[in-house]
DNA sequence: CTTATAAATTTGTATAAACAAATTTTGTCT
DNA sequence: AGACAAAATTTGTTTATACAAATTTATAAG
């Protein structure tokens, strides 16, 4: 193999998977009517299993980077998959939980979601995806 | 390591590394003005080394799937980095060309961006990166 | 050569994201 | 408590993207 262009036909290939995997993921969520942004704050409110979570918090998890997760809440706020709660024992922060209704609509899609990540990864064997997760891994958590 | 959640792991990752390479990289292109999309036609252009392409073959090539590759390639035009030709011997298809001016901001680029690829991939070594590249393709090929 | 059909390109419009600035909140010091 | 500085959040505006429809161009059939 050519060794010139090694760091460049990586990136390259970092890009594009990652541009398959959001297309793929993407064409799963557009019957939904929600982003994968979206989607993956609702998978990210989920997992505090009712811990309220601040907008830092949220922003720290997310795969993308976002300048206003503030109008990304809003939204699905406007579709009744999220809530903003002011806390009132202790007028802190402002709160953000995942409603009852985003639950429901988490639970239609993991399976779906799951199936369209098997297909992602179909060219590679299991233990290959594991090697790819280290390798993956690596380079992002290198922060 | 869990094996559970091995395709969702694998595929966050791929997204997330996705994600930090087009920061990285759009933040070399940044003082330059053009984005991660526009630099790569920009390559996809210079590559073809003087033979004019139409949209159709740019965008074929492109890494970003786009829905209007016209307006890509205008705002290439506006910065002069870019002509559109309407082929006069035989007045077919509109071809595009790389200007000078573009095949020089390319040169200025090329080793920002190759430090740019190497610094995202620094966690890895030389063989890793060969199996990654590897891993990826095997995704990113089987269209 | 004309017409029909399909493919490619462009354009209009709605939506989302990037960017910068303004506002609000938090923590610390006096 | 009050004042200041730093961090977090929101908001306005510009720019880019997605989506669908319309237009143009290429290809094939009669």
């Amino acid at each position: 193999m050519e060794n010139l262009d090694l760091a460049k036909n990586t990136v390259v290939g970092i890009l594009k998977a990652g541009c398959k995997a959001e297309e793929f993921l993407g064409n799963t969520l557009k019957p939904f009517k929600i982003s994968l942004q979206q989607f993956n704050v609702l998978r990210i409110l989920r997992g505090r299993k009712g811990i309220p979570a601040n907008l830092q918090t949220v922003q720290k998890r997310m795969i993308h980077k976002m300048s206003n997760t503030t109008r990304l809440i809003d939204k699905l706020i406007d579709k009744k998959l999220v809530k903003r709660k002011i806390c009132k024992d202790n007028r802190r922060k402002i709160e953000i939980f995942i409603t009852q209704e985003g639950l429901e609509l988490l639970i239609q899609l993991d399976a779906l979601i799951q199936k369209t990540e098997a297909e992602i990864l179909v060219p590679l064997s299991l233990e290959e995806q594991k090697n790819l997760r280290h390798l993956i891994n690596k380079i992002t958590l290198s922060r």
